[in-house]
DNA sequence: AATCAATTAGAAAGCGCTTTCTTATTTTTG
DNA sequence: CAAAAATAAGAAAGCGCTTTCTAATTGATT
């Protein structure tokens, strides 16, 4: 591997010189500036991203934090961060933090040790505080779908609560009055909001909110099973379902039909997040759209303004949209 | 951020004192061992990797390429790596190659000038000796899920042949006679070798391989779709598909149900890795298990012993197995 | 033509570590 | 007990860059 000395040595200049033209930053005289690229040519130089961030105290990369990497729904929002990144010659530390307070303070101190320049977080269990605390203290944070208060800027989210609002309207428009839920766990605001938007819905149709209706699952594919059977086994009747995530809904289609129920003629059931495997299911999932990528493309390019000087506009909110496919169909009667 | 020289002199010792008790080589005075080592706890001191590096010409990262980041089957693969990689405290710089023989290069040109310890690959289109070269050249590299001659000892890879073999002979031994194939891309190894498989199970069978059974797909959810219709307008009667993965198996299902056909019962259909959504699909999906994780998490350890010196065993070939669900039906008649 | 300002190149320090080389101290040995 | 060997701590060089500081050259100004 040769060295910027080697450079400056074949270019008959000195070492200065050929950093400065590498870094573009100062003027060089035009000549010399051709005597080094030259030698950069027929050396094959490359510079030593070590040293460089030794010298300037900057790594260009930025740690990614996600619960899983073998889920889509952070597939999705790993892909749209690495692309976004990469273009900016930037690199991607990735980190997992399985869901749990420990691991994810782990996974962080593990990503700042590595002298990442910024942090992009799906953060699960750490606290608003935690993350406060990490962006004051040096490191710029991005938040993923997720708001903090007094991160504001750093922050895109989705309208959660309209977005369980959409998913019971659609039932209600197809005549369902009778709609189980099955929630997020209590502790995640997202899951709350996609709540409060599902009795937003009821409340405006005029319709009562009956606690037996709905049940506390906790994003799992089995949650969705077992809310399906414990709603059931409530004995209360209801002709649809929202679940407040994909996996929870196919958990309770497949729960479903194991039950020998016909769908979606016996239960309408939407989902949550338009995950990809969502067409896969059968009968296709509807249900709503999260802009996950289009999120975490922005927060990508909220830190590439803050830390790397670009300039580029971001959208910090986002609104979801429904998907509708073939598990829910109009009630009769 | 405190540097070693603060705790050196905190501590009433030279900055080689510090450093030699923090890498814990050569052997320290005790009471001065214990002063550096509370100097560093009342400091809060966390070396800098990045001059750590400069220093000793070793990143403690590795690079890893994969085609795509929101796949399940590549979500596997990293899942492995990171947390095998992370226990030995390596990180993991994440690179997508897009299938593409440009991009892949270009990404291990990022990983390589990021200064990783080592690679780890699952590499699409780049070809064996590049792969070779690289070894050679200067920075170790593992391949997951591929073979390469000479470079054996690093290569994890699965069974494929047998893969294939097992799929056919289970639907075989259900006792279909006509069964149509969906193959992966004819340039990647692991697709032919699926199809030899396939092959050798209808030919101990002594059955005839008829070409006309046989659609050569591209391994995308699309293709099952196109390959299904394709092998149907062919005229030849099949009752049975093997989908030389799952994605296509997938699509293969979701077009036969718009066909109006009623599954399992018109067609059986059997996929190949297993991957995660394999049982949303409905009918379930019968497949061929194949154990990525394994694989991606033994690759990591030839890595973490090539080059940071562990001693871990690895195993280099893996067998796949049968997983029966319910997309496959005896043939009646 | 002489002075001052503006450019531009080179020298050298510094980023925070590791490691070799020295030197001082302790231990061993005949 | 003196000399040789072993041990352990400090000094200093070096990893490959960036950047400040200094010096030299050029151009502008009166």
């Amino acid at each position: 591997m040769p060295t910027i000395y080697q450079v400056a040595e074949r270019a008959g200049v000195s070492l200065s010189t050929v950093s400065r033209v590498l870094n573009g930053k100062a003027s060089v005289n035009k000549v010399l500036k051709e005597r080094v690229e030259k030698a950069v040519k027929e050396l094959n130089y490359r510079p030593n991203s070590v040293a460089r961030s030794l010298a300037n105290n900057r790594t260009d990369s930025v740690g990614v934090l996600v619960p899983e990497l073998n889920a889509p729904f952070f597939g999705d929002l790993m892909q749209a961060v690495e692309s976004t990144l990469r273009a900016a010659d930037k690199h991607v530390i990735i980190s997992v933090g399985r869901n749990c307070l420990e691991t994810e303070k782990d996974a962080v101190e593990f990503l700042i040790s590595r002298n990442c320049d910024a942090l992009i977080m799906h953060a699960e269990a750490l606290p608003d505080e935690y993350l406060l605390e990490l962006n004051q203290s040096k490191l710029p944070v991005a938040l993923v779908n997720r708001r903090v208060e007094g991160l504001a800027e750093a922050c895109t989210s989705l309208d959660n609560e309209k977005g369980g609002y959409l998913a019971t309207r659609h039932l209600l428009e197809l005549g369902h009055k009778d709609i189980a839920y099955i929630s997020g766990p209590a502790g995640k605001s997202d899951a709350m909001l996609r709540l409060e938007g599902h009795k937003r819905a009821l409340s405006e149709a005029g319709l009562p909110i009956n606690p037996q209706l709905i049940f506390n699952g906790d994003y799992s594919e089995d949650d969705g099973k077992i809310g399906l059977l414990e709603l059931m086994a409530r004995d209360v009747p209801f002709t649809a379902l929202v679940c407040a995530n994909d996996w929870m809904a196919s958990g309770a289609i497949s729960c479903a039909r194991d039950l020998g129920m016909s769908l979606p003629q016996d239960l309408s059931i939407v989902g949550f997040d338009d995950v990809v495997f969502a067409h896969h299911v059968f009968p296709r999932l509807t249900t709503v759209s999260n802009p996950i990528a289009e999120m975490a493309e922005m927060s990508a390019k909220y830190i590439l303004n803050k830390v790397y000087g670009q300039a580029n506009n971001v959208q910090l909110y986002f609104e979801p949209s429904l998907v509708v496919r073939e598990s829910t169909v109009k009630h009769e009667g």
